[in-house]
DNA sequence: GCTATTTTTGAGCGAACACTCACGTTATGA
DNA sequence: TCATAACGTGAGTGTTCGCTCAAAAATAGC
């Protein structure tokens, strides 16, 4: 009997995360998001309720392929460090020429905290809510790095997971002074390096 | 003949800094900053032009105050590493609970680098320009460390202050997660031992 | 084809935005 | 004391904001 939705929701909040993270939340009119979801106000207000609303979530849409991306990379890694120390520079890479599929270099967690922090509370709070997911991410793999032996056995895994989270943002944040691609590369390097330290060599 | 001004446009900027850093750019409207310049919209454009016009003031006086916050600091060290470890642990601390000095956690500039990216060139330009000059007065004093012998003679004095700018980028932005402060003073420690293994020990 | 049900549409809403300007106010030099 | 020139004022500008809703369009069962 019901007419079937003509757009497909996930396309439209992909779309949404492109458009946001490019521009943030308040750089992003809804004129520009009903050109970027190709729909018209009554059908995004429909959907998603309100330009709250359907940033919430995109930016859960984005946290989820974050840790997505996490797992994936991690999987090609026997050595939980390695993985790590592979990934900041990963991460260098790829902040150095922003395409089409990273339309900022900054990660969008990121800039919505520090956005919305004393204007919008509930956006506040649920960008803060995904980065604590992320640091017991980070944890979680340290603690499995710890019980295979290559960090000490006292090792505060929370604690160095919140220093191995602060190295993503400053390189992600300070990647939008588009400094060069080298020089990138070699900050990824030297915050690798800070885990060395926290090895233990066999 | 003419009539002095009644406003002193010192304590304005003041007071424009403390709002935009507490609330960003947008998060700003011309009717809280008319509250909290205590002038009408009149004076304040016969003053500074328009709103992108006196952010831009409040930005770089933000930038001119953080360096004289810098000098101050390490005037108290002869030895320019433990200055530059003793300065992240008392920027952890100073993050801890913002008062009416400290409006937000996080660093104006960093905040003005994301939020303007893609949607205020000027102002993107301006805080890549500031940061810019941040990191020269770190190259310097790294360079100085260096000529004293605190760093090895071949230590890339620009790439290290890059290093450390990046790891008050991170710890300002990730203290807007609201960390306990014992968390973040940890943090803060944590970066500060990074800079260790760059010491030569005599 | 017809009806029932849902979706899509876009003109237009009130509010808030950054900003202007004619006018009233105030201090100074003559 | 008065004329002058800059300053302070705030109602009001046009624009854009996020958002609404009545009507048109489209599908599926009968």
């Amino acid at each position: 009997m019901p007419r079937p939705p003509s757009y497909d929701r996930e396309t439209a909040l992909a779309s949404a995360v492109g458009l946001f993270w490019h521009k943030g939340y308040h750089g992003s009119s809804m004129k520009q998001i009903e050109r970027a979801l190709d729909m018209r106000p009554g059908s995004i207000y429909a959907t998603f309720g309100s330009k709250d609303g359907l940033f919430s979530e995109a930016l859960a849409r984005y946290a989820h392929q974050a840790g997505e991306d996490l797992a994936c990379h991690m999987a090609g890694y026997n050595n939980v460090l390695d993985g790590l120390q592979a990934f900041l520079v990963k991460i260098a890479r790829s902040c150095s020429e922003p395409d089409s599929s990273t339309p900022a270099r900054a990660c969008l967690i990121v800039k919505t905290l520090l956005e919305s922090s004393n204007t919008n509370t509930a956006l506040h709070q649920e960008a803060k809510a995904l980065l604590t997911a992320i640091e017991n991410a980070f944890t979680e793999l340290l603690e499995a790095a710890r019980k295979q032996g290559e960090l000490a056995p006292d090792t505060d895994c929370r604690r160095l997971a919140r220093l191995y989270q602060s190295q993503i943002m400053g390189l992600r944040s300070i990647a939008e002074r588009e400094l060069s691609r080298t020089d990138l590369e070699q900050l990824g390097q030297d915050m690798a390096a800070i885990l060395e330290p926290y090895r233990v060599h066999n």
